[in-house]
DNA sequence: ATGAAAGCGCTAACAA
DNA sequence: TTGTTAGCGCTTTCAT
């Protein structure tokens, strides 16, 4: 039965034609005469016929592969960007190589050495930042680079982010204009643009209205530390204690709710006041009911989606988008 | 600085070696002098060289590629699986090709195609079924296809699955013990083996107590499917009401607790005892503080890794596993 | 241990 | 439109 490879000479062979002719006919955009065209066809099914994409990448210089780089699945934010950039690739006939790297940076260098190893057209980062080093081999690979919800200053990567300055600000405006003076902000990673920019924007709105915030801690985008702050915030005397957090991700934020409600017994908002960043899916969900600003993941993948294509294909140079999204107002904080 | 392609010719040069010389060095196993390695290594390094993977796949006809094709990402369980699934397979030196296919068999067949067209040495499906037609041409292409978390009665695949009818059976018998007498079951998706073993086990342990489910219903294994579900249930008059649901896995248990207590305004395990499957992660978090029946990944991920891997390298025939799991008792159901 | 040569399966000039 | 020819970059005999 094992069958094991089927080449377009065999078919060839069997359709009375020349191997090149064999190759027209699977080649868009190529010539070939109906009869052959047909001929070739039947041949093709008759055996079990696929070109090998391995050999046709070896001669046109173009897998068809994306590499991806992520750094965890934990989340909820990235398997839903990872299904949505698997389908949009998919449709446009692209396929993805999938890395999991955490966040360090040799295991960055490491994974993306075997991307550039399997000749893949492009690469996604998402959510990890890349050293100037390996922004360079990629660079003179010819291989274009998108990082997907992370900036960095190089010219020659693209990115898409949402406007986190402005989002950050825009939650620190909302809690101040609801009444509260005792705001804490459980920062998203301070190794991460994100992470940075929402703290940035928050700042901003503070300064602006005069205040200062209760604390400004970062949580690590991490479940656990950012469980652990909010145990610290609440252990201190009570003039201390916030009245309202900005976390840096929804990811954290649910780890904040379960924290207050479970182990230190307040109600959110009645107690506390909560809001969030990304809007996954979660968010929505009734027994959170997480007010956050959303980051439009599905814009966003279309806006990576296209920028890499557009550099694939020749015709793009790197840039920079910053897709913006709204403040989702759900029932986690309280309302001015 | 578009350096774009080293070659191992180029290396050759250089180094003042064969071509052939330079890659025996880049072969494991492959003999090659000291003084020569060195060489060859240097002149590599100058050159930034790296042996082209596709290349190198074409000849040896191993690519070291594997394919995975799963249905959704939206059941918190495929992220974690994923997860592990990549890092099992990285640490191996093999590298996944991802493909999200939905639940429609047209896709599945199409994104197969694709997979053996890029010559990957062995294919994990993540929950989805498989034609026969389908099974046969990879059979033919000698590609070893191992299903995770899914059963099949065909001897050419490779399965790894939790003993979804113990665990069934399990449920029930846990609901029963605590003094439940009006049990109703929110089916996984009976298209699928998990869904109608889980359903089998839990009919099992019914009937050798004498007692009749108050409903069996089909979930789809979908949120929304098992909220309007859950909704319909409590709407008939009241004995018909359920106190206990087993819902066929945590994704749609989340969904029913939700409806049950934001939607219905009852309690849980007050007014209604509630056992998922799987175990996810966000099972343990406070906000659920779910009762369910683990399935193991990690194992699951270890076996299937192990099965795909013996396969491909050949000493290895397809078998079916099954990988137990616990009842992790928490506080969504009342107890016995 | 090493080089020369063949060829993996395909596409892309080049003639015809 | 078609066949012939020359590689893509590599591994692997086969001699030496």
């Amino acid at each position: 039965m094992a069958n094991e490879k089927v080449t377009s000479a065999q078919v060839a062979a069997l359709a009375g034609v020349s191997q090149s002719a064999v190759s027209r006919v699977f080649t868009p955009g190529a010539s070939a005469s109906r009869k052959t065209a047909e001929r070739v066809r039947a041949a093709a099914e008759a055996l079990g016929y696929r070109p090998n994409a391995l050999a046709r990448g070896l001669i046109t210089g173009r897998t068809r592969m994306i590499g991806l780089i992520v750094a965890y699945l934990d989340n909820q934010f990235y398997p839903v960007a990872l299904e949505l950039l698997s389908r949009a690739l998919q449709e446009k006939g692209y396929h993805i190589l999938v890395f999991m790297a955490g966040n360090s940076t040799e295991k960055i260098s490491e994974v993306m050495g075997e991307l550039l190893d399997y000749q893949v057209d492009g690469i996604i980062t998402a959510s990890v930042a890349i050293s100037n080093d390996l922004t360079s081999r990629c660079a003179a690979a010819g291989i274009p680079v998108v990082m997907f919800n992370r900036g960095q200053d190089d010219v020659r990567l693209s990115e898409v982010t949402s406007d986190n300055v402005s989002g950050g600000r825009r939650a620190a405006e909302f809690l101040l204009q609801a009444g509260h003076r005792r705001i804490a902000h459980v920062m998203g990673w301070q190794g991460s643009s994100t992470g940075r920019d929402r703290a940035e924007g928050f700042r901003q709105a503070m300064d602006a209205a005069g205040q200062k915030p209760v604390a400004l801690i970062d949580g690590m985008y991490s479940r656990e530390t950012a469980a652990a702050v909010t145990q610290d915030l609440f252990t201190g005397s009570d003039p201390a204690r916030p009245d309202a957090i900005f976390v840096g991700n929804d990811h954290m934020a649910f780890a904040v709710m379960d924290t207050l409600r479970f182990d230190l017994g307040l109600t959110v908002p009645g107690d506390v006041s909560v809001v969030g960043y990304d809007d996954v899916p979660l968010a929505a969900w009734p027994a959170y009911d997480l007010t956050t600003i959303r980051q439009p993941v599905r814009r966003m993948v279309d806006a990576t989606v296209d920028a890499l294509i557009a550099q694939i294909e020749g015709d793009g140079v790197p840039r920079k988008l910053q897709i913006d999204g709204p403040l989702i107002i759900r029932g986690s904080a309280r309302i001015g």
